[in-house]
DNA sequence: CCCCTGACTAATA
DNA sequence: GTATTAGCCAGGG
């Protein structure tokens, strides 16, 4: 079944510890760059054998999920710092450091950051 | 086939 | 900064 929910658990699977991505940003990397609700969708109906780091994925405006989804945002936030994710004071993901970049990712896992940009 | 829901986003006020 | 509207896609009834 190749899905496009196939592809989403693909792609949040390749997501580096350390970096968070956008609902939008997985379903444009899935081809459907206006799919970002169907990826939360996904998200929700995502299989827990998978061990999808959901946790990672994260609003655009740097919000987290709804309580709902991890059993609370504070949950979801700790497991970021624990991973490295920088926050602000108001709570919300430093995206301007952390924002995945699959296009650079690589590279810029040899060089240790993600603000390396073409 | 039609209608509803949803872990989203962008634009607008 | 927040609230609201509208558009988008994938399932389920």
């Amino acid at each position: 079944m190749n899905s496009f929910r196939e592809k989403v658990y693909h792609t949040v699977s390749l997501i580096p510890r350390g970096k968070v991505a956008a609902y939008g940003q997985i379903a444009s990397l899935c081809g459907n760059p206006l799919a970002a609700r169907a990826v939360g969708w996904a998200m929700r109906n995502a299989p827990g054998f998978l061990d999808l780091p959901c946790h990672r994925v994260v609003n655009k405006n740097g919000s987290l999920a709804p309580d709902y989804a991890f059993g609370g945002e504070q949950i979801q936030r700790e497991m970021l710092i624990d991973e490295g994710i920088l926050f602000k004071d108001n709570g919300c993901i430093d995206m301007k450091s952390c924002l995945w970049i699959p296009e650079d990712f690589t590279v810029s896992e040899e060089q240790g950051q993600g603000l390396i940009k073409k």
